[in-house]
DNA sequence: CTGGTATACTTGAGCTGTCAAGGAATTTAG
DNA sequence: CTAAATTCCTTGACAGCTCAAGTATACCAG
């Protein structure tokens, strides 16, 4: 049985995967017990609210949508069920195509999202960041930034560009 | 809304984060189903055939299998129903405290895990360990290595360490 | 030996996501 | 203009995991 990870792939590099599960659920396992405790959220609603946040006119449409946090269409569907009964999240017609929906972020939407961002910040501060020099940050960023997009499509990339301004 | 991110964190190390969550989401999800499709095998049916069958006796205590693939105890119980009716897995009470169950991988499990490893490997290779350097997979396990273990315990670390001989 | 606490595991209820299928609007080909 | 193919979204059935609660064993203090 010792030989089970040595036919194709070297060690260190199944070690690098296994820390990419490992480091994943631990983390994110522990963000979301958090928001959900303190905020009534799920690491995707908030992930969700993020990404409608920065579009413009705080509107998306469902399918970019569900690209963009990589949920499948009915994944996407549901999640937003849940935010609209809550009122963070209205639905939006689309004047030039009738089979898409936009989501919208509502006004409660954003307060909500600018409540919860204070302590999920800190949450990630305290359990990723934290952990790491900014050198070290910018480095697992644009190791772990190879990973999707590319396979899929640029405008990935491109949509979690603009974190700032 | 522009503020949003900017008020503990910066860009650069939300980026990091928001790869950390994308990247697991795509790889995950393609490499499930490949798993699911040729070995009816979750990845994390996987992932505790391979820890079963590093262990020593190809056995181990179900709270340490919990442990070691980040899951609940609960979690375990039914992931575990799963391989033994398949047969790929079995129990055993442990002599000395009736409290604990053992789950020893079988025979067919093992061969099993073989089967499947070939092809997995091989999806490892083209979807993660093909997009980097052999340093670069050395410094982004090295990375990803400090975020688990830590606060949970250094068992971890260890359980994971050796992965070859 | 008795009672209290901690540990190992299981079970019921529920949440979040998937896939497969289908409805509706749009585009494309003929 | 019609027919076929494509895109966007929703729904039913179900998988996989969680939490809360419960059972059973073990340990510890008096």
């Amino acid at each position: 049985m010792e030989q089970l990870t040595s036919q194709v792939i070297p060690q260190r590099a199944l070690a690098a995967w296994i820390s990419l599960l490992r480091s994943h659920s631990a983390l994110t396992r522990q963000m979301n017990t958090e928001l959900v405790a303190r905020h009534g959220l799920t690491l995707s609603d908030y992930d969700v609210l993020v990404n409608l946040a920065r579009a413009p006119e705080r509107a998306m449409r469902r399918v970019d949508l569900a690209a963009s946090v990589v949920l499948t269409a009915s994944g996407i569907t549901r999640l937003l069920d849940g935010l609209e009964r809550a009122g963070w999240v209205c639905k939006r017609s689309c004047e030039v195509d009738a089979r898409v929906t936009y989501a919208v972020l509502t006004d409660a939407g954003l307060e909500k999202l600018r409540e919860a961002a204070a302590t999920h910040h800190a949450d990630i501060q305290r359990l990723f960041t934290g952990r790491f020099a900014d050198q070290e940050l910018a480095q697992l960023g644009a190791l772990l930034g190879r990973l999707y997009g590319e396979n899929g499509q640029g405008d990935d990339a491109e949509a979690c560009g603009p974190l700032e301004s």
